[in-house]
DNA sequence: ATTAATCCTATTGCAAAAGTAGTATAAAAT
DNA sequence: ATTTTATACTACTTTTGCAATAGGATTAAT
């Protein structure tokens, strides 16, 4: 049970993003030498956050990434369905999904009240939060230097 | 991000061995076709299960498999650690792991407090309230009909 | 001895994820 | 106007890990 490399560079890509949204925003190239990721892999990535509208590069393609809306209205979970379908734990619980045992198994229980909590997590957890929690860590660190 | 049919299935065998615990136990192959499992699959379920010391089979091969303990004292966390090494949803978060961002990495935090309450959630479910909800499933189930 | 069930390791098959390549395009700099 | 630089988009390759099967060994009851 892992997640999947491109819901976690997105995360750390729109966090670039986010910080630089009041300042004429991002290269793709200054994510990927931050964040050490190959420039290339990340193209999937932007390429995926601007097709789902988080993101754009209004101003021609030297003017940086920015976000589409304030930091505090994209949930994590609006940046996981960049690249998921959604928050599903288990093939079982989706809509449409036939099983003669659905109205008689536990197990079933115990998997959707799992993905509820986690949908519960990425649904309360926006990116305002880890951008506040991302300033804070760096504060701390200079002070420690 | 799915979970592995490992985990799942040796839920839904640990159920069926909980049931018939008091009741001289249950074969293999009976948990295979109550389950719609594939017995030859369904060997490695129940080795890993027996390996793990949650189950066993005292009288010999023709006893049928019971719990070693009583149901409300196997957390599903101890299931899903008979197949999987923990909960760890990000290697990142690892003892051990390096990173030089590990610091000043708001994504961490994230990942780590998501994977505390899946890791609370496996720790407060046990065998025992599967097997209430599943008993309770049933009566409807009949009711129903 | 034979049978029926488990025990245990090795191997195969496959699908999805991770990552690379390459061409097209568009704005900006010269 | 041409060159440069960065993104846009599709296709492809490579890798990995999961799911499942195979098969012989073992054990205990018939």
């Amino acid at each position: 049970m892992k997640f999947n490399t491109k819901t976690r560079y997105g995360l750390r890509a729109m966090v670039e993003i986010a910080r630089e949204t009041n300042n004429n925003g991002i290269f793709q190239k200054d994510i990927s030498e931050r964040q050490d990721i190959s420039n290339k892999y990340l193209d999937h990535i932007i390429y995926a956050l601007k097709v789902a509208g988080l993101i754009t590069n209004v101003k021609g393609k030297k003017s940086g990434y920015i976000l589409t809306r304030p930091a505090d209205q994209i949930r994590i979970l609006d940046i996981n369905n960049a690249f998921e379908p959604g928050i599903c734990v288990i093939d079982c619980i989706e809509r449409n999904y036939k099983c003669d045992r659905e109205n008689t198994c536990s197990a079933k229980k115990f998997w959707s009240g799992l993905n509820n909590i986690i949908a519960d997590y990425f649904q309360n957890n926006t990116l305002q939060d880890l951008l506040e929690q991302q300033m804070e860590l760096e504060k701390k660190e200079t002070a420690n230097q």
